[in-house]
DNA sequence: AATGAATGAGGATTCATTCAT
DNA sequence: CATGAATGAATCCTCATTCAT
């Protein structure tokens, strides 16, 4: 007997409701500290549910660093074009968009930050992440020579400068740790611009 | 009868060793996953006698993290001159430091990673962190008022250039993660020099 | 889904099991040498399950002390009429009926002496047995002083003599630690009325 | 070098010094609770003069119960004459004196206790006290003959009577925890008497 | 599919005891 | 003799996971 929508649905959101539940605490409590039990609390489920939609608390962990990846982060993350016309103005486009997105997803870079800090210990979900950087690196870069050779930005090695704009996102997060933050990242485009050595 | 210098001595290595095994197993694992046997193995001692010189796991943990830092990094970090007379010279001397430290200090700042990652699972060392991470910022502002005021860097808000390198410092530890990166660090100091908004 | 009834009822009967095999060691072993494993493995499930019925090992031990008190202890030892028409009667088959549940419960009874004894060391347990035994010397009050009133037993101070009471009741117990004591107690229905100095 | 006299009185003291400690602290917290540093630490030396003067820890148990046994409570609770000439008299005098050892002793009586209500776990300790119950009660036997014999206790058996004397006493430890007690204690004589059958 | 009882591996910690100094 | 560092057995408890209902 075939599942009806209705109950695909309700399933499909129940998943949703723990992924999410699961991406907080993780984030928060870390990956040990953070039991089934709570998950499955604060998702209003049984624990075992959870084993109903996720194999074991290494896939749920799995899952809950890399469809936010995937879907949002990855999407908004890339969302600017290397080839652009007027390319100052999409610079400060693409900075205005990554300093929001960094803000807005505050609880999954926590867990993006544990799983880079601690890679070792977190080989597989590390892995997307780790392609993911290299793509997004790679894009960057393609902006930045670009920008050089019209004159927007001054000569820097392309690959350093990409890292550096990535590093510089990640590590605002770690110092602005938990403010209410908006109007101070506001003003974070001049820096995270500077950092690009635009020309005057 | 008190204990001998000698084995005074041999205590006070044994502690050592044991910390050391300590920073590098919480780093690179974590607090839950290093485990006090893990500790003991690596510090080749019993272990019964890691609860000889740290009351608990807790306080290990506490200590792996305070110690260096009020040893070795707070004092390097802060090893610069804000009131120096060829500014200019110390700012750049001072990033070239602060670079090399980050790289030097690669095991502990994992670990400070972590615990400014998930702050309030570590409340007390993270206090601590954060107390210095105020002083060196307000080092650093105090630098980079008198560096706009002489004209060497253009007028920013100090406040916010000063959290933005700091932010940057922690970044790329973790962009750059396990490279043999003493040759990409030496190509940092640009990045981290422009994000000061120097004078062209 | 809800337990079946069934269900319910096998686990009410391992929770009980839990309880009456850890009454008899603790009884026996006292609290500290009583492990959650030798209670498991007494009862025929895995130490795990322990903590499925009881929070933890101070828990057990409360209910230990407790249940008994509160079923059976406690009821039957304040079964008598204080108000009796032939209250001579009635006080004869008060002790006949106190000294046999002093013989029946004597494991039980080694638990309520070790709570006692030690109360500082439990004084959960401690509080609801003193609660009792000050509800039970109340009522032997009542009874002492309408006997004492009705010339059936000698004046006297009514609640020394109850405590009195309870304390031979107490100290018998140790005295005959494990004979075959059913005969013997039989005969301590005479010093027993004694104490509470009939009329000759 | 045999040692000088100063030295071996110092270290008598000592020894009785950890003794005593060690009685109290058995007496209070039960034989796990109490550890050998809880025990040094109270007699003021370090944990490994312990071990200096009693094996280990079961040695210090076994020492704890049975030296106040064999020094002090033996001999005053043996301290009456069954063949008095004023026999009458001398049961008073008994039973007073009885009821001043029982309270001058409690924490003593708190071990003793334990032992008698977990025999089978301190099965040492516990056959000095059995032994010498025996003796006590055999005494008891004695004094309660003759007294019955010579018309001043009423006929009953000897036997039955003696242990439940003891019996109480044992209960009124119990039972009267940790009043100032003093001047209910003298009006204990009372019941303890009329345990005994007097004629009237 | 949902529930939660049962299980036992794993980990922190305590503490008696040994033994070098 | 006195001291206390070192050791590891033993214990409580947590929690992922399995599986019967």
């Amino acid at each position: 007997m075939p599942l009806s929508d209705k109950q695909i649905k309700a399933m499909e959101q129940k998943r949703e409701k723990i992924l999410q539940q699961a991406i907080i605490l993780f984030a928060e409590q870390g990956y040990e500290s953070t039991t089934i039990a709570k998950v499955a609390k604060a998702s209003g489920v049984s624990f075992g549910s959870v084993f109903t939609y996720f194999e074991n608390k290494d896939q749920l962990f799995y899952h809950a660093v890399t469809e936010p990846l995937n879907t949002v982060f990855k999407v908004d993350l890339l969302d600017f074009d290397p080839e652009a016309e007027d390319l100052l103005n999409e610079i400060k486009n693409m900075i205005d968009k990554h300093i929001r997105i960094f803000i807005e997803m505050r609880t999954y870079l926590q867990l993006v930050v544990q799983v880079i800090g601690q890679h070792t210990k977190f080989p597989e979900p590390f892995k997307e992440l780790d392609e993911f950087s290299l793509e997004f690196i790679q894009k960057l870069i393609l902006m930045i020579t670009n920008a050089q050779r019209r004159g927007i930005l001054e000569e820097s090695e392309a690959d350093l400068t990409a890292k550096a704009y990535l590093g510089f996102l990640l590590g605002i997060r770690l110092t602005f740790t938990d403010y209410a933050v908006s109007y101070i990242w506001e003003k974070l485009k001049i820096p995270a611009f500077q950092l690009l050595y635009p020309k005057r």
